[in-house]
DNA sequence: GAAACTGATTACCTATTGGTAACTAATCCT
DNA sequence: AGGATTAGTTACCAATAGGTAATCAGTTTC
């Protein structure tokens, strides 16, 4: 008889599995967590805002990413008719539920470089 | 004058998104999160029980991502004198740490599949 | 003696990611 | 007229990620 997977093939497990490869295709990239975090600071902003904020983005990826987001509904686009054109974006309310995502990642970032740098004392 | 960023430049926000860029490095790529996320369910496995449990992963992608999470200290990996020869692999207490960031990307990602099927609903 | 299981490694290939640099069109300021 | 600002787009390129398939050496089972 031939060993075959256990503990994953579950329903449970399948959908945890399937939940956390939505959440990362969706969040996927160099960029995403800067874009939202950013927003999440100041909730209307501009393109070129964002392009000064976030340190090292070309406008390509910025433009890029904002349209990711778009199209997956976690912030909204709203052109606004001054001279010259301006552009605001913002969180929607699903982009907000990334706050205490983004607030665990930067917990474990940092807790993580506390751990290593406890043990080069040691 | 020009403008200039103005809210990421506080200590505060660089040691959160350096915080967040050691993370995604360190958690990078597309199956860390399911080797982890079993391991946390077995506590010791052997090779080819990962390589059964993790579906669709090749033999290359699982032996890197193991030497990688074992150079960060997630893992520990202990080769044992049998016949023939097995591995076993298991999380280091850092590597148990993760476990809230999973259930977090887990939790998002089942919260975001339900808001979308409720828009759809409206 | 042949096949299967152990834990990998190697060569090869493709697709995606992401970066650089230049450019656009409209409008405003000097 | 010349330059800056707005929000991007385009072409081109390099590096990385990740997949497939084959192979290895030792041991055990049929």
């Amino acid at each position: 008889m031939k060993k075959q997977a256990v503990c994953n093939t579950t329903t449970q497990c399948q959908s945890r599995i399937l939940a956390i490869k939505d959440a990362m295709e969706i969040l996927s990239g160099k960029w995403k967590f800067h874009i939202l975090g950013t927003l999440l600071l100041n909730d209307k902003m501009r393109f070129m805002d964002l392009l000064r904020e976030i340190e090292g983005i070309a406008p390509k990826m910025l433009s890029k990413e904002l349209q990711d987001m778009e199209m997956n509904q976690l912030i909204t686009r709203t052109v606004i008719d001054t001279k010259p054109i301006t552009v605001e974006y913002a969180l929607t309310a699903a982009g907000r539920t990334v706050s205490p995502l983004i607030d665990e990642l930067a917990g474990w970032g940092t807790a993580y470089r506390h751990t290593l740098y406890n043990k080069k004392d040691a």
